[in-house]
DNA sequence: AGCAACTGTATCTATGGGACACAGTTCTGG
DNA sequence: CCAGAACTGTGTCCCATAGATACAGTTGCT
């Protein structure tokens, strides 16, 4: 909970002069609202809401309509109060938007105990995060640029690291090789929502394109012939496929190569 | 030019009823922006403006401030004329943004008869694409979701896939292969702004994330090990270097395959 | 019982995107 | 050569959103 007890350090104006070395007071509040402590109020009525609940109807908004749709106003109206009562809980529209990403995202489903070797841990791994991405597309949107990380978030980094234990790689290594797979789920999640939610290979985006290379396809030749070939393959989870195989068989030759 | 000859389709509300399929009007203003044709007025004044002054001025803002500084206000204060004069050229902000970023990522610099092999061309080409985002991080968030591409970054499109030519992959993976390292690209720099200017590889997120590891590292104990051994590498551009020679190694792997 | 702490709300401001009407400017056709 | 058509730039309006602040109602501790 937020319990802002009145005023609190927030910076107005768009924060020109923030310096960059040290904890912002903004950054400090995300990390209470994301990470706790939440001291709950003995005194005075009880809440009727909680950050949790917040959270979770920013999320259902931004799910339906998009994040844009997820104003304090309708978030609150979701909850049945007004605007203002969230600021009680949420010292702002950034912060909510953080408790709503680390929501959605959640913390890793737990293993199975299974023991599989880095590759199909990775795999599956990267495989649950994409379906998390394609649940919340609003996600893309509200995690660029730097940010404090959710234990949700940090959650899944874990899961990914430990995958690649004994593999020969180092600390930064495996930090990196996850933060590559990241990257291509968020790619692909951007490219899938073009598509919409029919399965429609052609839709949008690929009408505009072709129309598009009908008229200037002059200047682009070997683009015409490859979206020539490309329209006869098989619907928009080949870019998912083939970039997820393509990275892992990129760790396979490192990793193999570290065995010897 | 816009030339929107007064009334022009545009829908207000937050195109709720949008169809999936078939061009939305705002796709269409969008295409006739960014590919022409910019039938030039014959009668009345002549326009003190264009549409490439517009695009760079509002480059210019978001480079110095960020892409949420360059409203539609302080565009047209940077040109010398009053908000609504963009009106004129230009339907809307996401008409604007979307001209800001075809103009500031360019065509792809041509290249100089070189014919080295695909890796070598492949590789060149991602670390031209990683400058000019570093030049414009704002371009990171003004590219989330699906959109019209541009005369600009179809280029980027076409020389990767040329660069692929004869390479054994058919259209669709040599599409899906530029969208791979599109997606690297994205992802580290949205990493490295966290570093900010300074090449500190410790600065604001890593600080942040150390604090959190002290606080909580023992939900994280794969986690705690790679910080810690990643602590004494080197520097940002690591994760940038590791993922572009995996992706590349992956690549090479199935091509290597196809050729036999 | 009464005070302190806390919650929920009404009202106000600032800012941004955008609609619209209008005045000024310039080209074209008779 | 001149009148109207076409076009540009601008002033004024509206609406939505984030946020500040003051205030009234509620509850638990002492």
């Amino acid at each position: 909970m937020y319990r802002g007890h009145g005023r609190f350090g927030k910076v107005k104006g768009k924060a020109k002069t923030e310096g960059v070395v040290g904890m912002s007071g903004e950054q400090a509040e995300v990390v209470r609202l994301l990470w706790g402590p939440h001291a709950k109020p003995t005194r005075g009525p009880k809440p009727t809401l909680d950050l949790d609940r917040i959270a979770r109807a920013g999320i259902e908004i931004a799910d339906a309509d998009g994040l844009a749709e997820a104003s304090m106003q309708r978030v609150a109206a979701h909850l049945g109060v007004t605007k203002m009562a969230l600021y009680r809980y949420v010292p702002g529209k950034a912060e909510l938007v953080a408790l709503m990403v680390d929501a959605a995202i959640g913390p890793h489903p737990e293993r199975k105990a299974r023991r599989d070797g880095w590759r199909d841990q990775l795999e599956e791994w990267a495989r649950q995060l994409f379906t998390v991405f394609r649940q919340h597309p609003w996600a893309l949107e509200a995690t660029v640029g730097p940010r404090v990380l959710g234990p949700g978030e940090l959650s899944w980094m874990e899961r990914a690291v430990s995958a690649l234990d004994g593999t020969g790689l180092d600390g930064a290594e495996r930090m990196d090789a996850a933060v590559l797979l990241v990257g291509h789920v968020r790619g692909i999640t951007q490219q899938a929502r073009a598509a919409g939610p029919t399965g429609d290979p052609e839709a949008q985006l690929g009408s505009v394109l072709g129309d598009l290379m009908r008229e200037h396809g002059k200047r682009f030749p070997a683009l015409t012939a490859a979206l020539a070939s490309a329209a006869r393959s098989n619907g928009h989870d080949q870019a998912w496929e083939f970039g997820l195989r393509r990275i892992l068989d990129g760790l396979a030759v490192l990793i193999d190569q570290r065995a010897r």
